[in-house]
DNA sequence: ATTGGGAATGAAAACCATTACCATTAGGAG
DNA sequence: CTCCTAATGGTAATGGTTTTCATTCCCAAT
């Protein structure tokens, strides 16, 4: 289960290591899930498409590797309305290709969209320093997300 | 369970008639701790807030009440990241008193703040309207949280 | 290579916030 | 005041996520 390109040892085992956890098959197995699927996945999804090919994967491994990458900050986690977490590959050390999400409130579609003018993100930037100043808050992300009606659910 | 000064009828008692709804007992007891508190509390907290008052009210009217006024615009759903929704007023038809909130991902707390309010107003306005053209999608609302490590935590 | 021990796994059971169900109560128009 | 229907509340169910615990596996030190 190779890296992006299928060259290299995927740009996440050094991270792992150098974390002092332990790079086994089933974490490799969700992350080149995560990273092929390059969308929000909920856990029974990456579940199901690990099972596939590794059918002794457990549900619960599942939740426990997803919970551990996403506090390495290798995974984002998502909460999207309908109940069920999503997750989604950071990607990469290099990748800062950030987006955002339009939920549509009528029907639960996501739209993913990386059109952010890069105004916004120096304002972002600025208020994040702002606010570590004021609060003495050490800020290692952030959530914006859109909510309102799908064209078709404006009907 | 007057006002929010005591003195003539609640703000939302207009909005409730012209949706069709009942103006009930739990209905205003609800609204009433919501305004009161004047921060995030979750389910459970408005129950045993209002259950002082009002020994009769159940759990479910609770949540169905909220999710009304969520619905209805009066109320905003958070999640934390700890797994219990969190409900909070929107503040009435004048006071905008937007404000944003900053979750250590290291305790849980929650901090309010209101700064860089209008810098960022201006640009989520472009933001937004560019995103309503391009996608066909209507905007109704939208959400933004820093995650860090508050003071406590960093040590 | 082998091994020892702590990390990682998986099946099943537990958790727990939120919902569904349904018989009963009460708002408010006429 | 009455009636119709929305609203309520107790209880049971739901279902995503966690916990538990016995077993397995990675890997550094032999």
């Amino acid at each position: 289960m190779p890296g992006r390109n299928g060259k290299g040892p995927p740009w996440w085992h050094g991270k792992f290591r150098s974390c002092g956890y332990r790079l086994t098959i089933p974490r490799e197995m969700i992350l080149d899930v995560l990273n092929k699927a390059a969308k929000h996945l909920s856990a029974e999804e990456i579940y199901l498409a690990v099972q596939k090919v590794y059918s002794a994967i457990g549900l619960t491994t599942i939740y426990r590797t997803l919970e551990l990458l996403v506090q390495m900050g290798l995974v984002f986690k998502f909460d999207f309305g309908d109940k069920r977490s999503r997750y989604e590959l950071a990607d990469g050390p290099k990748g800062i290709r950030h987006h955002y999400h339009l939920v549509c409130t009528g029907c639960g579609r996501v739209i993913d969209y990386t059109d952010f003018i890069d105004e916004a993100k120096e304002l972002l930037l600025q208020t994040q320093k702002g606010l570590t100043k004021k609060y003495n808050f050490k800020i290692t992300n952030h959530l914006i997300q859109f909510y309102g009606l799908c064209e078709k659910c404006q009907k």
